[in-house]
DNA sequence: TGAAATGTTGGGGCG
DNA sequence: ACGCCCCAACATTTC
C-alpha cells in the first residue's frame, strides 16, 4: 500500500543497493506469499539475496528420495523464475549449509541471516548450532514459523506435556487464537549491487536418468503457481481447467468424496504443502473464506473437516518434535520386540503391486506411476504390508520416502506408526484391515482398481477383489502373497507373542 | 480412520 | 394354535 504523501526519492533503490544485504535460505518454503522470512526481509529496506543450498548429507537417515528431488527440481526452477519477475533471482550452493552460508556472507558482505523453521530432528540439531555459530561471529540471526498453524510448543495439555492424541489436541489447537492471515507477498526484492555466484540447477542432479518420471507431469505443477491452482481447483466448483463444471466443489463434500479413490476429492496439496509452496494458514483462510462466501452448513462444515486435516499436520510435527526418535523406533516401547518377518520377495511384491490383492495393487501402481497415493489406500496397502505380511512398518516408511512426491518425515512417520499400532493414537494392531471389504466399501464400481489393474478389467463386484474365485481368473495377475484368514491370524499370533514377550 | 466371532431378537415356515 | 427351528438383522464382545 503506497503512501501517495510520502515523497519519492529517486536516488532510494541506489542507496539500498549500497546497505549491507540480507541473506533470505530458503529451505521448505519455495513460495513469496506469505512467506514470513522474506516478508521480513522485505520491510528491512536492504538488498535481498535468496539463497538454497543442497545439502542432503544434513538430513540425517532422511535424504530426499527420488520422487522428492523430482519435485525439489522443479520448484526451484519455478522459485528462480518469480523471483526473476521481481529482478530477482535464486543463488544455488552446495552443502555443507554452514561453510556455503558464510561464503555467501563475506562475499556479499551480508550481515543478517533469516529462514524459516523446520522439524525434522537432524535439522533442527543442525539450524540450532548454525544460528549460534554465526550469532557469536556477529552475524544477526532471525527464524521464522511458516509451515505449521501452531507450533510444536505452543498446544501442550495442562500439565505441560505434549499431546499424543489427536482429538483433544485439536480441541486445543481450536481453542487457541485462530492462525494470522497470511503476510502480503512483497512487490519489491531488492537487488544487491551484483549477485554472487550461483551453481547450475542442473549440477544437483535431482532428476532421474530413467525416465520413470513421465507420469509425473501429467499429474503435477511443482511451484508457487501450481499450488494455488490445485488450491483453486479443490475450492471451486467451476475449476480454471475442468473439461466439465463440477455440481459442487470437492470441499463442500470432503467428508464423502475423500474416502473415494477413483475422484479427485482430496485436495491434493501434500507435496505443495511439504515444499512450502504455500502456507497452510494461506490454505486455512482461503477454505474457511469460501465456505462463509457460499453460506449455508454444507460449506462450512465441509472447510472444517478439510481444515481438520490442515490440523493432523501440525499433529504430526509436534510429536516428530517432541519424540524426535519415532522415525526409526516405535513410539510404544514394546513393538521393539515385535517379531518382524524379513521377507525381500513378498516386499518386492508389495512394492511393485504384486500382492494379489486388487486394492492394495492399484494403490501401489498409483503411487509408482504418479509418485502418489490416495490417502485411503494408503492405510490399506500399510496394513496388508505391517500385518498381513508381517514386514516392518520402517520398510513400508522408507519406500514411501524414496516414491511418495508428498514424502514428508513427520506425516509419513505418523502414519506408519498409526498403520503399524506403535504410535501415538494409533489403531491396535488388531485391527486389521479386509483388503476385499475395504475394496468394495471404497471403490464399489472398481473404477479406482481397474484404472491401475487393467489386467482386471472383465471382473466385477466381490469377484475383482478377490480375483482367485473368478471362474476363470486373469493369467496375468498373480495370487495373494497370503490369503487372508491365514494372514490375518499370523498377524494376532505375532502380536501376542510380543505381548508375552515383555 | 475394522473385522470376525458371538449374542440377541423377531419374523416366518412348518409340523 | 403352538413350539420349534432357521436365519437375517442388528448389537455386543473379542481379537
Amino acid at each position: 500500500m503506497g503512501n501517495p504523501l510520502r515523497p519519492i526519492y529517486p536516488k532510494r533503490d541506489r542507496a539500498v543497493t549500497e546497505l549491507p544485504p540480507i541473506l533470505v535460505w530458503f529451505r521448505q518454503d519455495l513460495r513469496l506469499a506469505d512467506n514470513p522470512a522474506l516478508h521480513y526481509a522485505s520491510q528491512q529496506k536492504r538488498p535481498i539475496i535468496p539463497v538454497y543450498i543442497w545439502a542432503p548429507e544434513e538430513e540425517g537417515d532422511w535424504p530426499p528420495g527420488a520422487a522428492s528431488r523430482w519435485w525439489l527440481h522443479h520448484s526451484l526452477n519455478a522459485l528462480d523464475a518469480s523471483l526473476r519477475k521481481k529482478k530477482s533471482r535464486l543463488i544455488l550452493g552446495r552443502g555443507p549449509s554452514e561453510e556455503t552460508l558464510r561464503d555467501l556472507m563475506e562475499q556479499t558482505g551480508a550481515t543478517e541471516l533469516v529462514w524459516n523453521r523446520r522439524y525434522e530432528p537432524a535439522i533442527i540439531a543442525r539450524d540450532k548450532q548454525l544460528k549460534q555459530t554465526f550469532k557469536s561471529e556477529g552475524f544477526a540471526v532471525r527464524s521464522f514459523n511458516s509451515a505449521l498453524l501452531f507450533e510444536p510448543d505452543s498446544v501442550l495439555t495442562k500439565t505441560g506435556t505434549p499431546y499424543q492424541v489427536f482429538t483433544p489436541f485439536y480441541r486445543a489447537c481450536l481453542a487457541q487464537d485462530e492462525p494470522a492471515g497470511p503476510l502480503r507477498t512483497p512487490t519489491k526484492l531488492p537487488a544487491p549491487e551484483t549477485f554472487p555466484e550461483s551453481l547450475d540447477l542442473d549440477s544437483f542432479e535431482l532428476l532421474p536418468t530413467i525416465p520413470w518420471d513421465k507420469a509425473f507431469y501429467d499429474h503435477w505443477t511443482p511451484g508457487e503457481a501450481g499450488a494455488e491452482a490445485q488450491l483453486e481447483r479443490f475450492l471451486s466448483a467451476d475449476p480454471p481447467d475442468a473439461p466439465n463444471a463440477h455440481h459442487r466443489a470437492n470441499f463442500i463434500d470432503y467428508q464423502e468424496r475423500r474416502n473415494t479413490p477413483s475422484v479427485t476429492g482430496t485436495s491434493r496439496m501434500s507435496p505443495h504443502l511439504h515444499f512450502g509452496e504455500i502456507s497452510p494458514r494461506a490454505i486455512w483462510h482461503a477454505a474457511l473464506e469460501r465456505a462463509s462466501a457460499l453460506g449455508g452448513s454444507d460449506p462450512i462444515h465441509g472447510a472444517k473437516q478439510y481444515t481438520r486435516q490442515l490440523v493432523w499436520r501440525d499433529f504430526a510435527h509436534q510429536l516428530l518434535f517432541h519424540f524426535p526418535h519415532t522415525p526409526n523406533q516405535p513410539l510404544r516401547p514394546a513393538f521393539e520386540h515385535f517379531p518382524w518377518r524379513d521377507d525381500p520377495k513378498q516386499l518386492a511384491a508389495w512394492q511393485r503391486g504384486n500382492t494379489g490383492y486388487p486394492i492394495v495393487d492399484a494403490g501401489m501402481r498409483e503411487l509408482w506411476t504418479t509418485g502418489w497415493m490416495h490417502n485411503r489406500v494408503r492405510m490399506i496397502v500399510g496394513s496388508l504390508l505391517v500385518k498381513h505380511q508381517l514386514i516392518s512398518w520402517q520398510e513400508g516408511a522408507a519406500w514411501f520416502w524414496d516414491t511418495l512426491v508428498d514424502a514428508d518425515l513427520a506425516n509419513n512417520t505418523l502414519g506408519w506408526q498409526w498403520i503399524g499400532g506403535c504410535g501415538a493414537d494409533a489403531a491396535p494392531y488388531f485391527r486389521i484391515f479386509n483388503p476385499m471389504t475395504q475394496g468394495e466399501k471404497f471403490d464399489k464400481a472398481g473404477e479406482y482398481t481397474k484404472r491401475w489393474c487393467p489386467e482386471l478389467s472383465g471382473l466385477s463386484g466381490k469377484t475383482l477383489f478377490a480375483p482367485w474365485t473368478a471362474p476363470s481368473p486373469p493369467t496375468d495377475y498373480p495370487a495373494p502373497v497370503i490369503e487372508h484368514k491365514a494372514g490375518r491370524e499370523r498377524a494376532l499370533a505375532a502380536f501376542a507373542e510380543m505381548k508375552d514377550g515383555q
